[in-house]
DNA sequence: GTGCATTTGATTGAAAATGATTGACTTTGC
DNA sequence: GCAAAGTCAATCATTTTCAATCAAATGCAC
């Protein structure tokens, strides 16, 4: 097996449960332990996964533990992952009725949302609630639960996105790609976007830099048919639908 | 299990009930008392929750309680007086399809759900979030979220509701009383529960002691119409519909 | 084919994490 | 107050995981 082909099973399992464990990983894809060990490695200088005791764990679920107060954080990303969220949240005005994507990169939309009179649509359940406690006004989709994402999919929630038409729409992707456009691992997740970005005036993507030229095993929409609001352009090619974020440092 | 992954469950369980104790968290997954007692005093550390004796309590618990309680009281305080929860978990068979309430003395139901092959609805948020991250399939009723319970209300609620045929139906309740029956302060929370309660085959609510021959504003449901789990019984009356749970120190 | 560089798998001693035990300590109930 | 029950930190033996190392396998140029 191709290391390329080794990285995305890797990257696949770590974002679809959250962490993994090296001897598993090793008896799924026969692989030897070392190699596994080497490619988290690797997968963790290159900032895909962070690497822990026993295995490695996705970046976004990995609990800032002993240095979140020490300057030697990492901060690069959760500053990027701020900003973005930051100039999104600017976006909304009063009155807008806003669907906001369950995952992380939209979690931190939330902190920042302004005060205006906007309505507020999500299937995240941890989202749902984040709004609710910030006194925004909010409709949850219902139906099933997906374990992992811990967001609302299925067809129920599907049905229930054909009630509303948004103003606006924000969604979080894995990876951005301009021949694949907008992917992710989990084939109901993707769904769920690509309908709630069909009945939504204006569609953003929020995608660090990092997420670029990379693909995730599902399309959820083409690259042409949302904004994509970002910290950084490496590819010039993207930059007629794109909103960049000046990456203000601190 | 990874090191990182017994922390978010840890952190889950303290945020979401305010406090868990160390002999409960090693029984729930399965790891010794000592890496518990461990994984506490380095979550402690970083700040994520506070330790006291006999298990953790989350920062805002620990706050907010008066000083001398905090010491350790807090743990027991909110943790011994499950055993009406315990009870109503018990009751749950395989294949059952069974409403959850949204409220906090459901919440508790959920730490001793079986492992059995049922599927859950419910409409908190909180509730669902637990479920869900405990392994169970659930189901999510869509609509408005109400800010100050954090449960799905509404029409939407109640239209979504029509869809379900449960086989047994817990809800929690404010008071109970022979003459008003079991009533509660929100009209939009007690439509949820009349209509849960009429789409069940069995209806269980689940009242501690002191909620007897008190009223609250709305009545959900006549004193006939449920079977009533408590600890104990002041009023013989009740007796004919009523489970008392001897409150085992387990 | 040979020669050279890269990748992979196996081994190994060291490091880390875990679980059980024990005596000391804390709380509770009487 | 006392005794019983529950909880704790410290310690030790065991298991698991790690990084380093080396040899075999693979790929590639010639």
């Amino acid at each position: 097996m191709l290391q390329q082909e080794r990285y995305e099973k890797i990257l696949f399992q770590v974002q679809s449960k959250g962490a993994v464990k090296v001897t598993r990983l090793a008896k799924e894809l026969t692989i030897s332990e070392s190699t596994i060990r080497r490619d988290i490695i690797e997968l963790d200088h290159m900032g895909k996964l962070k690497k822990v005791f026993g295995g490695a764990v996705s970046c976004d679920t990995y609990l800032t533990s002993k240095e979140t107060d020490v300057k030697t954080r990492a901060v690069f990303s959760v500053i990027e992952k701020d900003s973005i969220a930051k100039h999104a949240a600017s976006l909304i005005e009063a009155n807008d009725f806003v669907f906001i994507d369950a995952g992380t990169t939209t979690a931190k939309l939330i902190d920042f949302l302004p005060d205006k009179a906007a309505t507020y649509v999500t299937n995240g359940l941890s989202h749902a609630l984040a709004l609710t406690r910030s006194g925004h006004r909010v409709y949850l989709l219902g139906g099933k639960v997906n374990a992992s994402t811990e967001a609302v999919t299925g067809t129920e929630a599907l049905a229930a996105l054909t009630k509303y038409n948004f103003t606006k729409c924000f969604l979080g992707t894995n990876a951005v790609d301009l021949e694949h456009g907008f992917t992710t691992p989990n084939l109901d997740e993707a769904t769920v976007k690509t309908h709630a970005a069909k009945r939504s005036s204006i569609v953003y993507v929020l995608a660090d830099s990092r997420k670029f030229e990379t693909v995730a095993p599902v399309t959820f929409l083409d690259i042409e048919s949302a904004w994509i609001i970002t910290d950084k352009l490496g590819n010039e090619e993207y930059k007629c639908r794109t909103e960049v974020i000046e990456t203000e440092s601190e």
